[in-house]
DNA sequence: GGACTAAATTAGGGGTACCTAAAATACCAC
DNA sequence: GTGGTATTTTAGGTACCCCTAATTTAGTCC
């Protein structure tokens, strides 16, 4: 497999994402992703397909090919070790560390992926939750809520939040809620109003969590779990 | 100062290096020294003229001006430090190391680099030697002789060997000297001739070196320093 | 089914960074 | 000083990756 360029990666990395429910991937909402005009999109699908990187129905979408996917997990495998790595040797904020991995994941080779693995301890999941393929190109999705669609007096674990964006980074981690924080939903206003939490450490105050945040928040739900 | 991008970083480094001596830099040894062909180089001196990088007289060669000088120095401590890091975290082999470098320089945040600058207890050489410029950019470039000036009689301490040629670190490295072994030197064959040298170490054998790699192994001499 | 709209593609163009081949220049020998 | 040679530059072209504007297509509403 020949070497990808910097755009490339970049291009079936966020194939990779948008895909994941399964439909094709249009144009437009890949434009909006990777942050460039759709007509560039284009452009650039056309390359991946002479390349049998992805397959494309004109005017319907695109999909990841064999080849493309493993292409796909490798480059978020480099990322998410990246990540994992700065975050954990040099103590690195989890809200700047995308950025620094979206670099380095097109210039750090294979070996250097795999040792800073090692150092680690094979991590299975990156800062933010996300979990990373393993070396042969696996990957296990989880299945988690939204913090709002945890029930109101059931407990729920924090587990995934997206990195892309430093704001929201940084104010979760102002309430000090990180990877595997744990909480019991207290109240949930509706038409969509904020979720109150409430941490199982002693003296823990009650939260509020906007709406929009706590759609943000990814969790499982831990103890008496409800069947939908 | 925008950021300058890879070949610009690869074009500033190299004409540094190749105008320690003070001369001007002519287009054709720029050309072999990033491989690339005499008519790219002409093309991109244009553009890093342009930019001020540098100073360039039509068919006499190229000079750094002030502000390339300064983005040249700061390449090279990336690279240098990105070297040092992984021989050092990682027991990355000498001979690989600057590939690695070569590549991640250019991906690797400032911020990055001071904190791997930090955590080595910001080093002063690189693991082949190379004096690690400052983070102001200050750089001080040794007083060395070749191991083949050495004369017979006296001991010399092996100092600095370029990164670039992977197969003689190979073999330097297996004659287990690394930057800072001391030796005297026992004989010298005229005609460049091989060098023979005696390591202090209890036990050590004379180890014969042939001239060529005897030019490569720069040294400092120790001891009954003879002066010019 | 035809018209409208939203989405995607094609057309045309720019910057970067390389190439080969041809022309220009500098340097050296005589 | 002229000629020859080595070096450098210019000319013309390609690949990559992006842009805006114009065109084409798909889907929806009546
Ligand atoms: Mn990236
Ligand atoms: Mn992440
Ligand atoms: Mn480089
Ligand atoms: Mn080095």
């Amino acid at each position: 497999m020949a070497d990808l360029s910097r755009s490339i990666e970049d291009y079936l990395k966020a194939i990779y994402e948008l895909g994941r429910s399964g439909l094709p991937v249009q144009t437009g909402a890949l434009a909006e992703e990777i942050a460039v005009a759709p007509a560039s999109v284009s452009g650039m699908v056309r390359r991946l397909a002479e390349l049998e990187l992805i397959s494309h129905t004109p005017y319907r979408g695109v999909e990841l090919t064999g080849s493309g996917r493993r292409a796909a997990l490798q480059i978020i495998r480099r990322h998410r070790i990246l990540e994992t790595y700065l975050a954990t040797v040099f103590a690195w904020d989890w809200d700047t560390v995308h950025a620094e991995a979206e670099q380095l994941e097109h210039a750090a080779s294979e070996r250097l992926i795999e040792r800073m693995a090692e150092a680690l301890g094979h991590p299975q999941f990156d800062p933010h939750g996300a979990p990373i393929p393993s070396a042969d190109g696996h990957i296990e999705e989880q299945d988690l809520v939204p913090m709002a669609a945890v029930p109101i007096g059931t407990e729920g674990e924090f587990r995934l939040v997206s990195d892309e964006d430093a704001e929201l980074l940084r104010y979760v981690a102002s309430l000090e809620f990180t990877v595997g924080t744990r909480f019991e939903v207290i109240e949930a206003l509706p038409f969509n109003g904020p979720v109150t939490v409430q941490r199982r450490a002693q003296g823990a105050q009650p939260q509020v969590i906007g709406f929009e945040l706590a759609q943000a928040l990814l969790c499982t739900r831990v103890g008496q779990a409800v069947a939908s």
